[in-house]
RNA sequence: CGCGGGAUGGAGCAGUCUGGUAGCUCGUCGGGCUCAUAACCCGAAGGUCGUUGGUUCAAAUCCUUCUCCCGCAACCA
């Protein structure tokens, strides 16, 4: 049965470093497409891979003391080991400094200058020469650098530019005209409105500040910048040719069924690498779906701070397919989901313990206590067989509709309803009294008709939970596998032997003993990582440290930033009457009444500089934990003026 | 008025496009059962569907006012 071809690709990942369990559902996600896709008879093409190039990396790998070549390298296996950790059936790894990536961008980057869409001009900005970096107007403090305060001067940098406004148009209709292209639909809008129609500018693709990507061929003090690079990564591993020499994946599989992105980078999904396309004269993608974020409690999950889970470590407590069915159930179409510990722990007593494990179990136990462990299908029907039957044959029908829409948890769910629907016939049937009563031949049917529903749920888990869905056809020994065998009733064998003692598919867990455990492992790695965090500042000498005047002051009055929502503006009497207006980012922390009367330690001599139009003549010390999650001000209780050192 | 999203029983969500008995999972309480991983099954309690006004025979759903939350953007002397 082959449904013809379906390519699904993920979003590169950036090699900066060790990604997050919120990085991972995404590969999850797809990976449980992936496998149903194939499993109803798609010939699937599933690539995943790594986004390598960058001034970010070129740092990092400087940091750490390697080539960027040998820092990508180490990054990427720690992906792939991630990967094939979480089971992840990926037919093509694909990475940005792959030989024949490299050469076919820049095919692509010669193309689109060749024929006028790329042109060469020059990004003007402000320049500070100590700190060679180019900024904008908006980032200016007081006209200086925002660095390092010194003068910065107008300058023009080279740059090739990719001239979007001229498929604009066509773009808007493309959208307009293909309801699916765009998932979640409520992302369209926000696409059309925000980006799109009110014009899009040029899109700078070409850098000089930095050496780490992929040479602009014809003019080689220029690398291509990003988005041109890691977008190709969809065509450039099935080997598309700019000359029409296409190679055969790329006949077979192009245009894409579905990218699979975070909903962050939806923009440059559905905007530039369409635009791209359509430049180059290639079919677009069917369709891109911006997945939501797994948040942990209500925040982003992110390094700085300091929240992240990793997916090695839920495996190394819960495994792997209680992880993957956490992130596919728990996690809604169109918003953003949640994982903590707790709502782990209670999805997988609830579902896997008691729903599917305990029912595998006890059927099992079942069929070896009143029949050897030997399957047979007398066919003693009731009336009551049919409402479990007709569930059982529903299954595969509402998985279908749910998948295709995308909505993977949704689908999961389905097949859980079927679960617990034979935990309910268990109950109707009461087999246990059909044993006492001798009635051989009616228990026989009841306990067949729940293996084969056991069989066809476990054969259809397969994409969310591959190893548990292996683990349960190995304990009913049945050969029959095929997902067309979920379709029609029986397919079961009669006369197989089912396994004598059933492994316990999914422990329950001790809530309570298990958070212990888990606070009890980050208890030590909490204290020495922020330091490790910590950049540590280059030596100074005493005399630049009394450069600083520090002084102690008074807050008389302070109140919120007109025009900003994280500054707070404060008077502050730091003696002799000098009276000062400070401007401090520190709104998220403290409240204008807070501040009020609190004796602080300034920073009084510091050049002043205007912030969202406020001058602000000096600084608060504040002190912060790691990610900045607590902020405490350095407060003193001497008279206003006083010198601190 | 920068752009967008959200607010539904204790928790997490569906339902909103296409008005018409407010649904699911978890938790709580009561009952049942004993094949099973203290599990499974049944029942109950619990919601003015964020706020204001309107359209309608009828509003969680359509229009309107306001509030709060979350992204993006800006910004952290």
């Amino acid at each position: 049965m082959n449904k013809g071809k379906y390519y699904l690709t993920t979003a590169i990942a950036y090699t900066s470093g060790k990604p997050h369990i919120g990085n991972t559902y995404e590969i999850i996600l797809s990976d449980a497409i992936a496998r149903y896709k194939r499993q109803v008879g798609y010939d699937v093409f599933f690539q995943t891979g790594t986004d390598e190039h960058g001034q970010k990396i070129e740092q990092k790998a400087n940091e750490a003391g390697l080539t960027p070549q040998e820092y990508v390298d180490n990054v990427a296996n720690i992906i792939k080991e991630n990967y094939k950790l979480m089971n992840i059936s990926y037919d093509y790894f694909v990475r940005t400094t792959d030989e024949n990536h490299v050469k076919i961008v820049q095919d692509i980057f010669k193309r689109l200058y060749d024929q006028g869409d790329i042109y060469k001009s020059h990004y003007e900005g402000w320049y500070c020469t100590d700190c060679e970096s180019f900024y904008t107007e908006s980032q200016l403090v007081d006209g200086k650098c925002p660095d390092c305060g010194a003068e910065v001067h107008k300058a023009q940098e080279e740059a090739y530019f990719f001239n979007l406004q001229k498929y604009a148009q066509r773009l808007i209709d493309h959208i307009e005209t293909h309801p699916e292209f765009i998932q979640p639909e409520s992302r369209k809008n926000e696409m059309l409105n925000n980006f799109i129609k009110p014009g899009l500018q040029d899109l700078c693709v070409s850098r000089t500040s930095f050496k780490w990507g992929i040479p602009v061929n014809f003019d080689t003090k220029h690398v291509v910048y990003v988005w041109i690079d890691a977008l190709s990564n969809y065509i450039t591993s099935l080997g598309y040719d700019v000359n029409g020499n296409h190679g055969e994946l790329y006949k077979k599989y192009w245009p894409a069924d579905v990218h699979i992105i975070g909903k962050d980078i939806l923009r440059f999904h559905t905007i530039y690498w369409p635009i791209m396309l359509m430049a180059l004269g290639e079919p677009l993608p069917k369709q891109v779906f911006g997945h939501p974020w797994l948040l942990v409690g209500s925040g982003k999950m992110s390094k700085s701070k300091g929240n992240s889970i990793y997916a090695d470590e839920l495996v190394s407590y819960f495994g792997v397919d209680a992880v993957r069915y956490y992130c596919l159930t728990e996690m809604p179409f169109a918003q953003d989901g949640t994982i903590t510990w707790e709502l782990m722990i209670e999805r997988i007593n609830s579902d896997l313990a008691n729903v599917l494990g305990n029912l595998v179990n006890r059927t099992i136990s079942m069929t070896n206590k009143y029949f050897g462990g030997i399957v047979s299908n007398p066919h003693v029907h009731e009336a009551i067989d049919d409402e479990l039957i007709d569930c059982a044959l529903n299954v595969a029908r509402k998985v279908e509709a749910k998948m295709d829409e995308l909505r993977v948890g949704d689908a999961g769910n389905e097949i859980f309803t079927l679960l617990k629907r034979c935990n309910k016939y268990i109950d109707e049937t009461t087999p246990w009294t059909l044993a006492k009563e001798g009635k051989q031949d009616r228990l026989a049917t009841v306990l067949y008709n729940l293996l084969e529903c056991i069989r066809m749920a476990a054969i259809q888990l397969e994409p969310f939970m591959p190893e548990t869905s292996e683990k349960i056809l190995n304990q009913l020994n049945t050969q029959v596998r095929d997902y067309e065998s979920c379709l029609t009733f029986g397919h079961l064998e009669e006369g197989l032997k089912v396994v004598e003692k059933p492994e316990i598919l999914f422990q329950r867990i001790d809530a309570k003993e298990m958070l212990e455990r888990i606070e009890a492992a980050h208890a030590k790695p909490a204290e020495p990582e922020p330091k490790q965090e910590t950049e540590k500042k280059a030596e100074i000498t005493f005399d630049d440290f009394m450069k600083c005047e520090l002084k102690v002051g008074e807050i008389l009055s302070c109140e919120k930033h007109p025009k900003a929502d994280k500054l707070l503006v404060s008077q502050i009497d730091v003696g002799n009457g000098d009276i000062r207006q400070i401007v401090s980012g520190i709104a998220d922390h403290f409240t204008p009444e807070q501040m009020k009367g609190k004796k602080v330690i300034v920073v009084t001599n510091l050049k002043p500089a205007k912030l969202r139009g406020v001058e602000s003549q000096g600084m608060i010390l504040v002190g912060e934990t790691a990610g900045d999650e607590q902020l405490a001000i350095a407060s003193c209780d001497l008279p206003n003026g006083s010198i601190v050192r």
